[in-house]
RNA sequence: GACCCGUUCGUCUAUCGGUUAGGACUCCAGAUUUUCAUUCUGGCAAGAUGGGUUCGACUCCCAUACGGGUCGCCA
């Protein structure tokens, strides 16, 4: 089947992984899944002077993460290996002696340049649609390098090598590389050969408009890896910029994505990466969690904060599935379920102290659950009732002192949830805690 | 500077000549939740500017402005 889509990511392992290039990768992912085609991962490492192996483990890792696995590649095998460029040497020579055998190549202090066609270049980009550039004009393309005195090929040669070599059918890639194509279309016809589709995808900026460089803050995959993201998530935010479903609907899983992408509903124009925007994304990924597999992901996040996962850590999870945006807050927001010791939160303990009524209402709520006969919700929210008109305050007027004393905090999960995970030992000991400090 | 690409609420976007220009994030106000979160309802907020073409333009064309990209023996 010679219509099969191929696409590949090419990454070069000089850096960690940028946003900009999972979402390419994605992209790539997304399309040759949809089509039932391959997804290829090259690993073009020809500068050796900047490769170094965190980079490449770094983009392993990050595809990995993302769920973004290739079918031909490093560590994968398949027919048109190996997958590393610095290993296809023999390869780009046969090639290049084809050039030479043409003389659409010329030595030039050392190095070898293409000569290019002189005349008007045409692509047809899937995404830009046809963009002609003018190659009459030698003063702004002057012939390229494709091979240096050092005798390594450079990249556009050894890209559009590969491309063909591969049986790439469609090569998405950033718009960065707009310019590069009609000098890859002209290596590919004096190579005789058979020119992939072409789109071009625009470039993923900062929150200020500026280009998204390798210092700021999330601009790596690494970034979130580990720090609260669901790989769902990102992937589900990452798609959302520069395409749409042209549907209301944003929260997608890669399946959905996988179904609904289409390389025409690819906008033109650079988007910014808005982190709020993100991070409710991956609230809602959180919430579409079954409680098993939310308690999972954030069991990990727990231990690492040096918290104790006992026998109920499944209930006090599902607790607060609800209530975080990133998994890396679920720690804090257990805490005082997990163990006896928590802060207070400053505004919460203010209010309290603030509050004339806070003693008589922790006082009632006391007594009344002390004298609880069965200890479950609906008993204990009957037992509020009851502490309430007792002292002639509103069941809602409980709620706050309650919720301190139990959890030091003005939010979290469910009350009564709260009473029945803790106990009611616990409970009455931290409502005497409170008393205590409130002097 | 030259050459490309782009330009709808603050941000991400829908609209493919005729709409009260729709949705989402953020923010604000309500409702629900006897508490928190979720959820729901409502609100604020946009076609860069100037010319055309057309009965009619956010949509097509031109110019300007602004933004981005590319001009390496980096990839």
């Amino acid at each position: 089947m010679s219509d099969t889509v191929r696409t590949r990511f090419a990454p070069s392992p000089t850096g960690y992984l940028h946003v900009g290039g999972a979402r390419t990768a994605l992209f790539c992912w997304l399309y040759a899944r949809k089509h039932g085609g391959q997804f290829v991962l090259r690993v073009e490492d020809t500068d050796e002077a900047r490769n170094t192996e965190e980079a490449k483990q770094a983009i392993f890792d990050g595809l990995a993460w993302l769920g973004l696995d290739w079918d031909e590649g490093p560590a994968k095998g398949g027919d048109c290996g190996p997958y590393f460029q610095s290993e296809r040497r023999a390869i780009y020579d046969r090639y290049f002696e084809k050039l030479v055998a043409a003389d659409r190549v010329y030595e030039s202090e050392g190095a070898w340049r293409f000569r290019f066609d002189r005349k008007p270049v045409t692509m047809h980009d899937l995404v830009c649609g046809e963009v002609t550039i003018d190659y009459r004009d030698e003063s702004n393309t002057p012939d390229m390098v494709v091979r240096r005195s050092d005798g390594s090929y450079v990249f556009h040669f050894v890209n559009v090598v590969d491309d063909l070599e591969m049986k790439i059918t469609h090569v998405i890639r950033g718009e960065d590389h707009l310019m590069n194509t009609p000098k890859h279309l002209q290596l590919i016809e004096a190579l005789g050969g058979v020119a992939p589709a072409y789109a071009h995808i625009p470039l993923i900026q900062n929150a200020n408009g500026s280009k998204m460089s390798k210092r700021d803050v999330g601009a790596a995959v690494g970034d979130y890896i580990g720090s609260g993201y669901t790989p769902s998530a990102l992937v589900n935010y990452l798609a959302l910029l520069g395409w749409s479903s042209k549907s209301e609907e944003e929260i997608f899983t890669m399946q959905e994505l996988t179904e609904r992408f289409s390389l025409e509903a690819v906008n033109r124009s650079p988007a910014r990466f808005d982190a709020e925007k993100c991070a409710w994304v991956n609230q809602q990924h959180l919430l579409r969690m079954s409680a098993a597999d939310f308690a999972a992901s954030a069991r990990e996040y727990v231990v690492k904060a040096d918290l104790p996962v006992g026998e109920n850590f499944a209930a006090a999870a599902a607790a607060v599935q609800e209530k975080v945006r990133l998994l890396s807050e679920v720690p804090e927001a257990l805490r005082f379920l997990l163990v006896d010791e928590f802060p207070i939160e400053e505004s919460a303990w203010e209010k309290i102290q603030a509050n004339a009524q806070a003693g008589a209402i922790l006082q009632a709520i006391h007594g009344a659950l002390a004298g609880l006969g069965e200890w479950n919700a609906d008993s204990a929210k009957a037992a509020l009732s009851d502490a309430a008109a007792s002292i002639g305050a509103k069941a809602g007027a409980m709620m706050f002192p309650l919720r301190v004393a139990l959890s030091g905090k003005s939010g979290g999960p469910d009350l009564m949830v709260i009473l029945a995970l803790l106990g009611r030992e616990r409970c009455l000991q931290r409502i005497e805690t409170l008393q205590s400090k409130r002097g």
